[in-house]
DNA sequence: ACCGTATCTGAACAAACGTTCATATAGAAC
DNA sequence: GTTCTATATGAACGTTTGTTCAGATACGGT
């Protein structure tokens, strides 16, 4: 008889994180029940009170912390001041660090309207973070005359929603290999903003 | 006393399909309620029903009609032989057209989970029209010497993600005109895809 | 003036929702 | 071997869900 009671579960916290982070990415925030993440945890509802204080915070909470290994990793990435070089390893970077994570990126996203006013603002606020490294490399290769861009906010905008689209059709194992990828959006993104 | 019962209304109908767009666009599918929409319509919930079987069929009314006006619309775009003017064309066409209905648009990209599987398959169809359009553009261009794509397909969907990250930022009346948007995009655009 | 019908109300339905809590139990600590 | 506590159950709560339907009402046609 599995031990289903009294056991001492370290595991339990992250497999209803999992489970979570799994249903909100196929079936969104609001159509994923409290029961339906328990019974794929193979636990009953009540029980996933003892790890998180509502469903609310389930949602924030896997967000956030990817918000967090997103900023932590490209924080992690290897400084270059030429700005052509740093453009092209974030473009690297960012291509890569999603595919890794397609739930989190995707619910990180799709789900920001399902977060309350307070929670919404925090993570805002990581995303634009991430923004203004991009923005900052666009602004450096501007004044440096390497680049030719009418407007770096909107640039930036543009160049990591193109990077987003990857994750909307690349699958492993398909057509392309990851190095390929990363070579043909480097080869668009670089055109995109050289002088 | 306004009237309430008995009256033909050609309106209601509408109506019911704005409220529900709207509604669904700023909450998602699953978040709202038949009794919202009702309540936004002002009427009772039971009323819907003489409009639409279901809420599924609701969502995917929208959706259907959306996707079938912008083929119309791309359709009755004019023709043009060179590439790089049909694409710019293109660009100037999608960011107009799209930026009119942020509702619209919103809810064909984010709700496509929420249809059923019958229903997904007809809406994606639509859809994939819609990037073959642009895909036979940038096959024109790139056979005739004009552009230098590595790969036509991921250009295809990497300009369309870039073009659609417009309509996370642009408000009307905001630091640029529409006519400003249009030409930063289509410059992006231009270098990026050009031998 | 009356009828027929399209339209809406208001109540009802069973099911599912997020959340709480008294109770049971299995393992850790002594 | 007993006690303590973290972890689970399972039932219950009040609400809300999508949907149905009998009855009420007001307009168009005659």
């Amino acid at each position: 008889m599995a031990r289903t009671q009294g056991s001492h579960s370290d595991i339990t916290g992250p497999r209803i994180r999992k489970a979570a982070l799994n249903l909100f990415a196929r079936h969104g925030y609001a159509a994923v029940s409290m029961r339906q993440i328990a019974k794929e945890v193979g636990v009953q509802a009540g029980a996933l009170y003892n790890y998180t204080p509502d469903k609310q915070s389930l949602l924030y909470r896997l967000m956030r912390e990817h918000m967090q290994d997103l900023l932590s990793a490209l924080d992690a990435l290897e400084r270059c001041d030429d700005a052509q070089e740093a453009l092209r390893r974030f473009v690297g970077f960012h291509i890569r660090f999603h595919l890794q994570r397609p739930d989190e990126v995707f619910i990180a996203y799709m789900e920001l309207r399902n977060l309350s006013p307070e929670n919404f603002a925090e993570i805002e606020d990581l995303r634009r973070q991430y923004e203004n490294a991009l923005e900052s490399i666009l602004d450096t290769g501007q004044q440096a005359g390497q680049f030719a861009i009418s407007d770096t906010k909107i640039a930036t905008l543009g160049v990591i929603a193109m990077l987003n689209g990857v994750m909307t059709w690349y699958r492993s194992g398909g057509r392309l290999s990851l190095d390929e990828v990363e070579q043909i959006y480097w080869n668009m993104v670089h055109k995109a903003v050289t002088a």
